[in-house]
DNA sequence: TCTCAGTTTAGAATTATTCTAATCTATTGA
DNA sequence: TCAATAGATTAGAATAATTCTAAACTGAGA
């Protein structure tokens, strides 16, 4: 089985209450967006209370630990995306809602190369919704 | 001619001395990608001192007035980009540059349609750099 | 069980940005 | 040209997300 814990000792990453239950409500197979404050507050209804500090650090250490990926499509506020895999995103900016677009379905083509010195790490499509 | 108080007049914002001096920085043809820090240190050196507060506001009024476009890459700040054509960015996450890609340079297929009730607004690509 | 490096925590600090309320000024109509 | 006023500017306070700090705590190996 792929426990939480498990997930987390293969990161070597201590495996601590607060992690565990920060990892049971990430990484329960369906893809989830979560900022730090949106993730606070779903800790804050569970007994086992935990800082803000804590889920920043957290959060910060799974995206090291790559099983988080930030995404920064508003200036607001950082998402964490459950979904590591290459991918893109509708954003909603109205509604600061983000969704998942599957990266086989997009094609790109004509990206010029990376400027001396520099690689391409990451392509990242963001395509903005409005109502209609 | 095409001058600052022209752009400024069509746009109908009044052409005042901050509004001016902001102008003559960003618009003199070149591509630029500015923060509303970056502005604002570059303003210090002129004798005509401009409050930060300006700044805010003056980069938001042209973005409303489209003369300048918002682009959100890094959580820590927000660039405007002088460039209002749809066109697509490079990053580099470790010298906060942004370098413009021409639109007509990429081609993406497969975008699927959005969500009911929404269409697509904008579609924004950045390649992330790293150095190799 | 003991020890300690790694973790958690509250609260302070920082940073970008927005707000507020007072002051100033570009424009317009007389 | 001038006075009135709507719109702009400003300093400084306020806000919000995030990071830092230093002290207290704890999981895991000896």
């Amino acid at each position: 089985m792929n426990s939480v814990k498990d997930i987390l000792r293969s990161s070597f990453l201590r495996p601590t209450k607060q992690r565990m239950m920060i990892g049971e409500l990430l990484f329960n197979g369906l893809d989830k967006h979560v900022t730090a404050e949106s993730l606070y507050r779903e800790l804050q209804r569970t007994e086992q209370k935990i800082s803000l500090a804590t889920v920043y650090n957290t959060l910060h250490d799974f995206c090291e630990k790559k099983l988080l990926k930030k995404v920064t499509v508003d200036s607001e506020k950082v998402y964490f995306d459950t979904n590591t895999n290459p991918h893109h995103h509708f954003y909603s900016d109205n509604e600061k809602l983000l969704i998942d677009i599957p990266k086989d379905k997009i094609k790109i083509h004509g990206l010029p190369k990376a400027p001396k010195g520099k690689q391409i790490k990451d392509v990242e499509l963001i395509a903005h919704l409005e109502d209609n």
